[in-house]
DNA sequence: CGTTTTTGACCGGCGC
DNA sequence: GCGCCGGTCAAAAACG
């Protein structure tokens, strides 16, 4: 009707990037990264500071992938499957924009917490614009004091051209589309994506005043991989996470897949034997092509420690919490 | 009763 | 210029 604003004009829709089909497959845990960025100044951006050295989080060779998916048409694997997912190579279809970093973890929490080790940031990264400051029409709830942003505001001007923001996406093996993250988040979209049977669900942080938002969606060619995107730092603290379990997912996980070297370590993980899902790099040929769905947990269960419903445990990035 | 989710419609950008 | 698509709003419904 008539007051449907339109949606921020402050930052570009570019969800271009996903995941490679196959590739996928061997995604276990790793990070990727558009080319656009790369991955210091992305975490940089959003306050996180995650070595990228060689070693990720995961066993492998190389946690971090960078990858350059336009150029190299990406989907990157690592030797040991680390990895990762391309981002917008240009499908043919429409949206090759731009790309946005992706982490790709497994199952929901690692990289949680693996960032949740940084923690120090100031939110005052540069531009976090509230995001879109467009969100003054307020819906019912959140919007009331958007932060001030000067820039957002001019920005959001309609002669303007959105100033792309970095965007922080992680790739979960998860059954759970959702994860737990220690912040509230409340859904205010979901729409049907091109290319995905899957729909894509839009979340706002509860919190009047903090502005994140997030994206989640699973990816076409394997069901079990869910993407999580942040935009946006958390100007409060969060409401805090379950944190039982920690220890013991914390050693399993730890052992496989924390280099020594590593800042990263692997909190903790909730356990929820019920709604658990899938280690990835179990995944049975079925599902990793793309076989069914992710219908139920269990499938495979896991000789992982299992996180049911998607925690993500810290994965906060340390720039969003602060408050 | 308050909060969150659902869902259809609208807006703006981009590609053709 | 037109059509497609992503992203968001907002009213109603559902839920605790």
């Amino acid at each position: 009707m008539d007051g449907k604003r339109k949606a921020d004009p402050e930052f570009i829709a570019d969800s271009s990037w996903e995941l490679g089909g196959e590739d996928v497959e061997n995604l276990n845990h790793g990070y990727l990264f558009g080319s656009d960025y790369k991955e210091s100044s992305i975490l940089s951006e959003f306050g996180w500071n995650i070595p990228t050295e060689s070693s990720g989080v995961c066993g492998c060779d190389g946690g971090f992938v960078d990858l350059d998916p336009i150029e190299s048409g990406l989907p990157v694997s690592s030797a040991d499957g680390c990895v990762l997912a391309g981002t917008t190579a240009p499908r043919g279809d429409d949206t090759s924009r731009s790309l946005e970093p992706m982490v790709a973890v497994e199952e929901n929490a690692t990289f949680a917490s693996a960032l949740a080790s940084n923690p120090s940031m100031s939110s005052s990264s540069s531009e976090d614009p509230a995001e879109k400051s467009t969100a003054s029409g307020g819906s019912s709830a959140a919007a009331a004091a958007n932060p001030p942003a000067d820039a957002a505001s001019k920005a959001k001007k309609k002669g303007q051209k959105r100033i792309r923001q970095p965007r922080f996406a992680f790739v979960t093996k998860s059954e759970i589309d959702h994860l737990e993250d220690g912040y509230r988040w409340r859904k205010y979209g979901q729409k049907a994506v091109k290319n995905s049977p899957f729909p894509r669900s839009y979340y706002r942080c509860t919190n009047s005043k903090c502005m994140v938002k997030k994206r989640v969606e699973r990816s076409s060619e394997d069901p079990s991989v869910v993407i999580t995107t942040y935009e946006g730092q958390h100007s409060h603290h969060s409401v805090g996470f379950p944190r039982s379990g920690l220890v013991s997912q914390e050693a399993a996980f730890a052992s496989p897949m924390a280099p020594s070297n590593s800042q990263f370590y692997y909190p903790r993980l909730q356990t929820y034997p019920h709604e658990n899902s899938l280690s990835i790099s179990q995944l049975p040929p079925s599902i990793q092509g793309k076989g069914g769905e992710s219908g139920h947990k269990g499938q495979e269960a896991s000789l992982q420690p299992s996180v049911g419903e998607g925690l993500l445990g810290d994965i906060v990035p340390p720039g969003m919490r602060n408050g």
